[in-house]
DNA sequence: TTTTCTTGAAATCTCGAAATTTCTGATGCA
DNA sequence: TGCATCAGAAATTTCGAGATTTCAAGAAAA
């Protein structure tokens, strides 16, 4: 079994508490290998922000605040408006067909969460539909570091964001802003893309707080 | 000694070819220390995107391309100018002072470089001056992580740099562009900053080359 | 009561050897 | 010659034990 891989899963999906130690001596029974091993994830996943690492003392789970929210929630609007913009100049009828398509996928099982709740196995395609259809956002973006970048930052957000997914609450406004999305992916107009993602995301930010620079214009 | 913080200093100096494999069992005779020693601190270099992690292929530096440093450089400059105008605005006079200072030092030493000529104990202290003026550039953006994100990009830029920065050309022009962003800085006009920071990695652009969205608007 | 020291337990980190996988190049066959 | 196969060598990964450091609880001092 890929430890690291599982590990990030769990890391994401929510199975550790926010500030929850990680010990590789506890982990290691879950997986029937060394501690080392479990280590070797660990170190890994500090690496990219989803687990926090300090010399001597191990490693645990970021805390929870506001703060890291806000700031990562304005992170993916920037990420994901500059690369859905140059995916939109670069990516042809290629990307908005394999856009459409993301989004068909998607809002098919969201609207299967909506009729019927969240079950287990739903919520898991949903996980990965969600990644899907973001990561189509910016794959024509012609930039690996930002695609790079952006998986990091989305991975933080989902962490953040583990027990709120759980709960579905808002699907019906999610079909409806990633519809609008892929609306003005088709129509070709950057603005209208930029304020789409905005909307996308403007309840996970924090109420009254100033607005990253090239977002300003559009509050 | 700290195994990692060396070979990462290492791997943005330039003491590596592009391209080379790194063996763990050859590495630790530079530091006296086992294997998996070094393999720790590969795989987190990795996991910043220093060196290629490839599973049961091991560790080696990127290959170099015109299209990676021109990536690089974009990311770059929409990194630093969002971080900048965020400075601006939250910064006041302390974060205009504490820039002050930290370009006074860079272009105290980048004038005597242009004098005598890049000694090694320059070519170092420069490297930290350089990155501490740029990171003061960021430093009352009020976001960890885009600070944090940033400082990935930088250490590839440098990466990828490493044999253009020891010839040190471009010393003069250095000095006029750092100070350029200075005086953006203080002028409080953030159109200004933008274009200001955008002419200082113009030249590390490929010519002929679609800009990224956001920069746009400034060529 | 509060602070500092001591000390045993627990956690983290390092190590070299063993297990596994990939690489190399030599051999045999068409 | 060209291609597949198969050792042997080399590299990578895993492992558990031992060394080192941190943590926690109780005793001593302020």
């Amino acid at each position: 079994m890929d430890v690291f891989e599982d590990i990030r899963t769990r890391a994401i999906a929510g199975s550790f508490a926010h500030g929850e130690k990680l010990r590789a001596e506890i982990l290691r029974n879950d997986y029937g290998c060394s501690a080392s091993t479990v280590r070797e994830a660990l170190l890994r996943l500090a690496a990219l922000g989803l687990v926090e690492f300090q010399e001597q003392r191990g490693f645990r789970m970021p805390e929870y605040s506001p703060e890291r929210q806000h700031d990562i929630t304005q992170m993916r609007i920037m990420l994901e408006t500059e690369g859905a913009c140059r995916s939109m100049r670069h990516g042809g009828v290629a990307w908005e067909s394999r856009l459409n398509a993301a989004h068909h996928k998607l809002s098919h099982i969201e609207s299967r969460i909506a009729a019927m709740g969240p079950t287990d196995e739903l919520a898991q395609r949903w996980m990965a539909a969600e990644l899907e259809f973001h990561q189509t956002l910016l794959s024509a973006c012609g930039s690996d570091i930002l695609i790079e970048l952006h998986l990091q930052v989305y991975n933080r957000y989902r962490q953040v964001k583990a027990e709120y997914d759980r709960t579905f609450l808002h699907v019906t406004e999610n079909i409806r802003e990633h519809q609008a999305i892929v609306d003005a992916a088709l129509s070709g107009d950057e603005t209208t893309m930029r304020t789409r993602i905005f909307e996308h995301f403007e309840r996970h930010l924090l109420p009254g707080r100033p607005v990253a620079g090239a977002l300003a214009a559009l509050v």
